[in-house]
RNA sequence: GCCGCUGUGGUGGAAUUGGCAGACACAAGGGACUUAAAAUCCCUCGCUCUUUGGAGUGUACCGGUUCAAGUCCGGUCAGCGGCACCA
């Protein structure tokens, strides 16, 4: 027997698949195939460290079940490529002087190396890349027929601007008031932007969740970013001082309509355009000015984080009348409402809302209780009478709106509200609305806390806008015949200060005629964000060299099965992306689908989000913390194989688990008994007897539990089976069979060279996946547990599926005399092939 | 504050529908082989008693349902994630 020299047989097996075109997909089905099954991981940003020691968990994880499917019948699809536009590679080019291509180019090479090096089963032949023009051909495609549909818009606004990326950032992009990337102090910052109206899906994003297998935790994590609320709109009439008559209104926004005869004040934000139209009625416009200067300098982490000591001005010279009672009250500026959601106006219900509450108490105004709690609830009344009282009587006792709100709005009854006393909240809130709707003094209204997104980036490295400032045409998109529009060379990649693309100083680029009129004209020089090249990406990889169009309708429609199931079947990434990449790509897909290209309007039937592999020391990786991993390392000492088994035996997929290279040292190890099967390979083409049902288990075993991510129960089953063998002292060959094409999944290259070794005809992936029976997954006789009272007493033998009666016989022999004795049977419980509990006093 | 999730040995983690808690590993201890070490193989391994047969106890905590609870229900505590002056 040969010593299990890892390197040279997992390079030989390398090389064989790349020769054979093992992984190829086929845009049809083949002659037995059960179909296309498309897996996808997402791509990665190919930096210049190479393979993080994270990247395998997911791509090993789905390449067990791309092998396992394809062992199965499916024609898969595992493609990879390239998500190689972004900051790095320019910084990294700026500080090396070589072009940011050329960084790209060798990073790809890098991480082409490893990813073969681990034994990914993907279609190369299918390999994209973000960065090449014939690709962002169609990134730039796209934006433009957003552009077309009046989805991309030009916008002037305060954004977020990292100071050290010296770019701004969409909304997504900002974590604790931080750069996501490189968590240097974002700022606020005036700027001119391109924005995708993505809140014209956000109904839609929330609605669609319905119909796809998502983790529940990605799904209330989007639905917590896009924020919907439900309320209404109420339009307040304002006065100024000694006019009588009504010189505006004033809508405002509310989720709690049903507190409108609560209403003491009005808030508007500081950026409220009426601000300009009372300017010469405000006898405190002085005070208001400089107000607003403050706030405007404020950045958003001061604004909302620090500042909940509640500040203001209040509005002199104006008032506004509460619809419902005609009641005068005071409008005062406050940073705390925001002009970017809903109207930037709210009515103060201090009595049932916290802010307005503390707002209310620091300027000493008026606080009207109109919502109490009700005394007893019925929900309570069916559960425990007592305690439902006990909570009654303490709670009365804190019941006072004057020195706490009360918001809650499941157990109130409306108060000092006219037609509205006696009703529950649920009930006054369609009462009012009905009642607003039929004066003409409001609507129900729904709103989002989801921004619109902001699309453009002052960096090179990305791509560029097709579009051009014409001066009498305005913005205008340049033919689809000129896409790519191709990033031009330029001297210096160098962000500048002042918030312009390096783009900006090239004047053969910027100086172009506008396509409509003729005139001179110039081109947008911002890029697109590092998300615009992944929202579609996977679109790509069915149809990666069509060169007239997105994806041929003929491959669309081979992997949507005609358009009835989304186009990937099991798409795996990074919880950090659910409310980035996963959100965007399922707005552009929407898109896609509004206009036609794609016909179904979720891009993704099933989504799962693996766990980050932390340092030995239970802490994320990073080079700071010194406790860094290298893949290569791993390969070098422990080899491929061993690398992907302890990468999915670690534990939880779908939890984050620390590296213990004591963990790797132990798959290494049955690895190494699994080669040792070869010294006593004997004859048989059937699992023996005393093995039968432990084959058939974890056949059945293994299959469930790749499909449900459970792949450290599968090792664990597949350790558990190999301890079975060798106990026996020999192998046979039907068994050594099964044993290899179940392992091959997790650890390709070893299986491989067995099957080799022992003759076992053919190569592995050639081989169907094995077959259970469900009969067989019994054994003979099982051990059943004989309890009394709840209690294990003894344990008996009894044959598999044996009657009810037969078992309790058993039992109760197996028991003895003695334990019984003296006692009355009271119940006994049989559970087939697993207890006996006899219940005796 | 709101929403979602999780608490099991020294460690990572197992336990279909409620049915023997701790699978499979790691670490540790003991033994075999060896001049020795490494590697490998064998044994022990939740805790507490123990006459070495076993007995009791144990899945964050308190209570409930049940013949039976890691699992279901109510409450408490701790931790993780998302949202958050979003009206």
């Amino acid at each position: 027997m040969k010593n299990y020299d890892y390197t040279a047989i997992e390079q030989k097996w390398q090389a064989y698949w790349d020769k054979h075109e093992t992984f190829k997909a086929t845009d049809c089905d083949g002659d037995s195939g059960k179909g296309g099954y498309f897996i996808l991981v997402e791509f990665p940003y190919p930096s210049g460290q190479g393979l993080h020691i994270g990247h395998p968990r997911p791509y090993t994880a789905m390449d067990i079940l791309a092998r396992y499917r394809r062992l199965d019948g499916y024609n898969v699809l595992y493609p990879m490529g390239w998500d190689a536009f972004g900051l790095p590679t320019e910084n990294f080019a700026i500080k090396n002087k070589i072009h940011p291509a050329i960084v790209t180019a060798d990073n790809i090479k890098n991480f082409t190396r490893q990813a073969k090096a681990i034994g990914f089963s993907f279609d190369w032949s299918r390999e994209i890349n973000t960065t090449d023009p014939a690709y962002y051909k169609w990134t730039q495609w796209i934006f433009l027929q957003l552009f077309k549909k009046g989805l991309a818009y030009k916008k002037e606004m305060a954004v977020n601007w990292c100071t050290s990326c010296k770019v701004v950032l969409a909304n997504e992009e900002v974590v604790d008031n931080a750069c996501e990337r490189c968590h240097s102090e974002v700022v606020r910052k005036v700027k001119n932007q391109w924005m995708l109206k993505i809140t014209e899906y956000a109904q839609r994003l929330i609605d669609d969740l319905a119909d796809v297998d998502y983790p529940a935790r990605v799904k209330s994590s989007q639905i917590n970013w896009i924020g919907r609320s439900t309320g209404a709109e109420v339009i307040f009439e304002t006065k100024c001082s000694g006019e009588t008559e009504a010189n505006h209104t004033m809508r405002v926004y509310t989720t709690r309509p049903d507190t409108l005869f609560g209403a003491t004040y009005m808030v508007i934000s500081p950026e409220h355009p009426y601000i300009e139209k009372w300017t010469d009625k405000l006898a405190n416009m002085g005070e208001v000015r400089a107000y607003q200067e403050k706030s405007a300098k404020k950045s958003d982490f001061e604004r909302t984080e620090l500042a909940k000591d509640k500040t203001g001005v209040k509005l002199d010279g104006v008032f506004a009348i509460n619809p419902v009672n005609g009641a005068q009250i005071p409008i005062f500026i406050s940073d705390y409402v925001l002009m970017s959601y809903g109207t930037g106006a709210i009515m103060a219900v201090p009595a049932h809302d916290t802010r307005d509450h503390a707002f209310a108490k620091a300027f000493n105004l008026p606080i009207i209780e109109v919502v109490r709690r009700s005394s007893v609830l019925p929900s309570d009344l069916a559960k425990n009478t007592v305690s439902a009282l006990g909570r009654e009587q303490s709670e009365l006792n804190q019941g006072n709106v004057q020195s706490e709100a009360f918001t809650d709005c499941d157990s109130g009854v409306m108060v000092n509200s006219d037609f509205l006393d006696g009703l529950s909240v649920e009930d006054a809130k369609v009462k009012i609305i009905e009642w607003l709707a039929q004066k003409g003094l409001g609507e129900p209204k729904v709103n989002f806390k989801l921004r619109d997104w902001v699309f453009s980036r002052q960096r090179y490295w990305g791509e560029p806008i097709p579009l051009v400032d014409c001066p009498k045409c305005g913005w205008v998109s340049i033919p689809e015949s000129e896409l790519p529009l191709k990033l031009p060379e330029v001297e210096s990649y160098m962000p500048t200060d002042n918030g312009e693309s390096p783009l900006a100083a090239l004047d053969d680029f910027v100086n172009t005629t506008c396509p409509e009129c003729g005139g001179a004209a110039k081109r947008e020089t911002d890029t697109m964000p590092q998300w615009a090249g992944s929202s579609w990406y996977y679109l790509r990889y069915c149809d990666p060299d069509n060169t007239d169009a997105l994806i041929s309708p003929d491959k669309l429609a081979y992997w949507t099965k005609g358009g009835t199931k989304p186009i990937v079947d099991w798409y795996n990434g990074g919880m950090e992306h659910t409310t980035l990449h996963l959100l965007y790509s399922r707005f552009w897909h929407k898109f896609l689908y509004d206009i036609g290209v794609v016909e179904m309007s979720e891009p993704y039937a099933k989504r799962t989000a693996h766990g980050m592999i932390l340092g030995d020391d239970g802490q994320k990786m990073s080079k700071s913390r010194g406790n860094v991993i290298n893949p290569d390392d791993i390969l070098r000492d422990y080899g491929a194989d061993a690398l992907r088994l302890y990468e999915m035996f670690v534990g939880d997929f779908e939890k984050a688990a620390p590296w213990a290279v004591t963990g790797i040292k132990g798959c290494k190890r049955f690895l190494d008994r699994v080669w040792n099967l070869q010294e006593n390979v004997i004859d048989g083409d059937k699992y023996r007897p005393e093995l039968r049902s432990a084959f058939h288990k974890t056949i059945k075993k293994v299959g469930h539990d790749i499909e449900t991510l459970k792949f450290n129960t599968a090792i664990a089953a597949l350790m558990a089976l190999l301890n079975e063998v060798t106990a026996t002292g020999a192998v046979n060959k039907a068994e050594l069979r099964t044993f290899l094409i179940l392992l091959n999944p997790f650890a390709p290259h070893i299986t491989e060279e067995l099957y080799e070794v022992c003759e076992l005809g053919g190569v592995v992936n050639a081989q169907t996946w094995c077959a259970y029976d469900e009969a067989l997954c019994k054994d003979n006789e099982v051990e059943i547990v004989v309890q009394i009272n709840g209690k294990v007493r003894a344990k008996a033998i009894i044959e598999s599926g044996c009657d009810k009666a037969k078992m309790l016989q058993i039992a109760k022999d197996a028991l003895g005399s003695t334990e019984l004795a003296g006692k009355t049977v009271v119940k006994e419980i049989v559970v087939p092939d697993k207890l006996v509990n006899i219940v005796a006093r």
